[in-house]
DNA sequence: ACTTTATCTTGACACCGTCAACATAGCCTT
DNA sequence: AAGGCTATGTTGACGGTGTCAAGATAAAGT
């Protein structure tokens, strides 16, 4: 009776088919890891990865839980048992996000052949590319939706506030090194030039009288404008 | 039969108040032109207003049109014979805070006792203190909500690109009073100089990595960082 | 072998935006 | 004044959403 159950309630519209996908699932099992028995084997990972796909090529609005169930061949309640709710699988994408900026923050940062200024200007390019190049994922990792009434992750946190705290590393080099003026708070000047990136970043994605042509010119024109405030009257 | 069937779908379960409704109705029609006939009389101004309300009370993702409706006294779909849809009620809300917010601006820059800086610092905190104050609907004004997609009203456009306009003849005065350097281009330097408002706004109303109770230290080290820039080495 | 536990399932609920079809009432024309 | 036009209201319905509850299944531990 159980073996009758399953295929009545995930394939009862095609029968023919089931013999041919368990060959399948045997193959891929050993390979990918990729189940399709009842219990799908790496369900997590897989959501994760419907997101991010669904994220870059649809946005984050419409990003809904019962279509990650659909792309990863599951029923609509399954992603409960690997996430609290929504904002909880939102939380996740964002965190691999702040991951992976962190490390190219790094890179950039700790660029020794270079000097200073260079890496300082690389890096206000950089930040304003890649939330251009990634909208929709910068738009889930500082927007409102995953941080507005503290509905972050604990997960989350950790790896974002090393993030934001690297800015403030960042920032104290840039002033030990005249870049930025030393007479202001380190924490204060960090979250005025991020804030400044930002702000820039965001004025982009939203399409709000800033186009993406003259990412190039606003970057020069705001680090200009930094360094400048360096030089003492 | 028609005053039956009135009676019938709107008040089937309250027949006792029916009469005192109307009697109430004749008084507040004369007063405040809220009626409560069949045709509301006002419905999109009272729409506006319980959504400003909502808006402010409760933030703009728990802003539905049925409620809203509801609030109104109304039909869920009634909303629909004076907005196209759900955008374009908000867009007409953001609508208002532009015009506010642009009064507000101009009043601030006008102020033709107080220095240029004066007015200059007193901007920034104005602006950073009125999105702090009411970040609903700053987050409604200037969010994706509205202009991803290019999904704004034209009476929205009609109203916000003066608004940001304004931004950039501020930024040519202050040029020329030599607040702000004047070897940048003023279009770029006012994408800037508000990108560098609007991300610590952001930053401020999303709760990402600043806090409400240093937005005088931000402003005032962002007012520095600016003015510093202008005096040449 | 038995039990526990993790995982996945269907069913259900309360929302939501929106369309279609119909009802009402005020206004305009004749 | 009578009759129709149009603005504005109404209910009903559809497909979508997140999420809970209760039951099915399989794997893992005893």
């Amino acid at each position: 009776m159980s073996a009758v159950n399953v295929t009545d309630t995930r394939e009862a519209d095609d029968v023919v088919t089931s013999a041919t996908d368990a060959a399948v699932n045997t193959i891929s099992n050993a390979v990918s890891s990729a189940a399709q028995s009842y219990h799908h084997g790496d369900l997590r990972t897989a959501l994760l990865n419907a997101a991010a796909k669904r994220l870059s090529e649809h946005g984050v609005d419409s990003l809904s839980l019962r279509k990650l169930a659909e792309d990863a061949g599951v029923s609509r309640t399954a992603p409960y048992h690997h996430f609290k709710d929504k904002s909880a699988l939102l939380s996740a994408i964002a965190a691999k996000g702040f991951s992976d900026w962190h490390s190219t923050a790094k890179r950039i940062f700790e660029q020794e052949d270079k000097t200073p200024s260079a890496r300082f200007r690389e890096f206000v390019c950089e930040y304003v590319g890649y939330a251009a190049a990634n909208p929709e994922m910068y738009e889930l990792m500082f927007g409102r939706t995953i941080w507005q009434n503290n509905a972050a992750t604990g997960d989350l946190k950790d790896v974002a506030f090393p993030c934001f705290q690297f800015q403030v590393t960042m920032t104290k080099f840039w002033q030990n090194k005249g870049l930025l003026p030393d007479n202001q708070d380190a924490l204060r000047l960090a979250q005025v030039t991020w804030g400044t990136l930002h702000g820039i970043a965001r004025l982009l994605i939203d399409g709000i009288y800033a186009d993406s042509s003259h990412i190039q010119e606003m970057c020069d024109c705001a680090a200009d404008l930094f360094m400048q405030a360096s030089n003492k009257v």
